[in-house]
DNA sequence: TTTCAACACTCAAACGTTTGCGCAAAATAC
DNA sequence: GTATTTTGCGCAAACGTTTGAGTGTTGAAA
């Protein structure tokens, strides 16, 4: 076992300077030719590699960006971290990973692990907990320290910075008209309460195309759920008392929650009753019937918050310094839980 | 937008020597009462924090741990993270999440990205295109040089280092050993090549319990999957031609692949064939039926492969070295895709 | 009054790099 | 043979931190 080397121990080994080898290795003209192949040769020879913190240190810059998701069990966030990790090692960066478990503690953790110079900058969509306490402070913080920061999927207009999100209200009107088009009157919408603001969104998204076709608007057929644990009930519930010809629900859990207790109120889908998801997973794909949804194409998101990042890394201090917000487009796919 | 703060920032704006700074903020004995309490208040007001960088530096450890996997849109390794990810901040460290997307050569880039400075040590699954090569210079070079690395999951023999395994043959066992106590007489198999050290032991797992139990071989119930893009045709045509009362799969998607070409051959799960499918992901609790796996605990497995990656760099240099293999447990988790 | 310890602080080295500058010797110019 | 340039290399500072050793002042014991 022996121990990494260093730029020191080539030089002592080879009796010249450590500048000498540093410089040598860099393919410096001030190094005689003979000495720097000298050098090099015996740096391949040991394997020699650059220590990565001794050169953040000196360089003031770690060509590291961290990204910190609220759950990484969730196929959605892992499809961000995907693009986020592909346009980062394209440019050679390296993406260090951190979870936030939905709780704010964690979240402020993390940010200051990261912030710390750790990271260059870093990607983020808000712990739930987070949203609901609307306290962003550590967030600012570190934007005012000079840290660049891009808000991905859970934004706030609170926080000044770059962010990344899908069209949510147009997704959700997408998916809703598509209903409508296949002769859907009585459209069931299952969402997430308010503090959520995807689950805000895409009801607004369901109301506003409700009402651009001159449908009216029932409230009893929202169903907002407040904890995920018993939706699987409410759900149950809420599609025992209510006479739908189609579901909207704002994610895939929640749509398969609706296709079950359709089936088990005895009916078919979908030629009784449609379901449109939103989140395109694993789950969409496979089940049976696989799923209509509307796809929110993480992995575009991922990549599009890396380049805006980077992008921000490279340019020179205070080039031009407005805040972004890109929106990536969604697309309904259309599977076997609508009528074709 | 105002700077990182420094000690040396610190040290000029009360006008003492840096030293006295560091000292102050570590409480030191040194200090005078009146100056530390006075450099504590600013540093509060201020929020200073130490510059991780310099201090990995200086001490020689980052305080953070690498984990590369070949695949992160991939329930079970998301789960493995998730486990490494609570061990590791319990244990104050922090994780950096490297993808090899099941190459050869990102697994190099990233193992020589961590294992110069930036890690203290690793966490990895082995690439499926590592193990066809079974080209393993990097990671022997890597631990020669004195990094701990634990492998999980898919390890080799060739490797010494820590391990974390499931067992796959018994739970193979459990689960064909299952299939026949319900009554199952013709069980058919679905794995992967050889090559993928999973797919061979669940093999055997499948070929010890039949055995165990005088039942013959029949080489056409053994299906081997090269390649996953065709994987659905595949099964389609093996459910078709074999009449079986049960299946074994190896992992989730052949499980579901199976249950549809059953359904599509007029046949019912569980009635007429039972399924079981091996790791336990979202798909298999939603899926209708649900399906009945052999669960391999992933969050257990990262939390053990975190433990004892974090033990071997918090004992004493040469304290003791022999390497130790963690298998954890399966378990069968029953639902619907079998008879109760 | 001298001696010495205690106190409160600063210096400097170290971690592993990079890089502008300086300096000696060799090579060229006059 | 002297003056100047070129060549080849080393010195030292810097990044931000920690820490043992050193220093100067004070106060008390001898």
């Amino acid at each position: 076992m022996r121990p990494k080397l260093t730029l020191k121990q080539i030089a002592r080994e080879l009796d010249v300077s450590i500048s000498t080898v540093s410089k040598a290795l860099r393919d410096s003209s001030e190094i005689g030719e003979e000495t720097r192949k000298k050098i090099k040769a015996f740096a391949k020879l040991y394997n020699y590699r650059p220590n990565n913190i001794a050169l953040s240190l000196k360089n003031r810059k770690t060509k590291t960006i961290g990204i910190i998701i609220p759950e990484i069990v969730h196929y959605f966030f892992t499809t961000v971290i995907s693009g986020v990790e592909q346009v980062a090692n394209e440019k050679g960066y390296n993406v260090i990973v951190c979870l936030s478990n939905n709780s704010f503690d964690k979240e402020v953790l993390n940010l200051e692990l990261l912030a710390n110079g750790s990271t260059d900058g870093f990607i983020l969509s808000l712990a739930k907990e987070t949203m609901q306490k609307e306290d962003y402070h550590h967030l600012i913080e570190v934007i005012n320290q000079g840290m660049p920061v891009v808000l991905f999927d859970r934004v706030v207009d609170e926080i000044h910075c770059d962010k990344v999100i899908i069209d949510d209200v147009i997704g959700a009107k997408k998916a809703v008209q598509h209903l409508i088009d296949k002769g859907a009157r009585k459209i069931g919408l299952v969402s997430t309460v308010d503090y959520v603001s995807v689950g805000k969104l895409r009801t607004r998204g369901y109301l506003n195309i409700l009402r651009d076709n001159n449908f009216e608007v029932d409230q009893d057929l929202i169903l907002k759920i407040e904890d995920m644990d018993n939706s699987e009930a409410k759900i149950k519930e809420f599609i025992n008392n209510n006479e739908l010809d189609a579901v909207f629900a704002v994610n895939e859990h929640f749509a398969i929650h609706a296709i079950k207790a359709i089936q088990e109120k005895g009916l078919k889908v979908p030629e009784d009753v449609s379901v449109i998801g939103f989140t395109d997973g694993e789950l969409s794909k496979r089940f049976i019937p696989s799923l209509t949804t509307v796809s929110q194409h993480g992995e575009r998101m991922g990549a599009e918050a890396a380049r805006l990042l980077i992008d921000k890394l490279e340019r020179k201090p205070e080039d031009e310094d407005s805040y972004k917000t890109v929106i990536v487009e969604t697309s309904l796919v259309e599977r076997n839980s609508t009528k074709s």
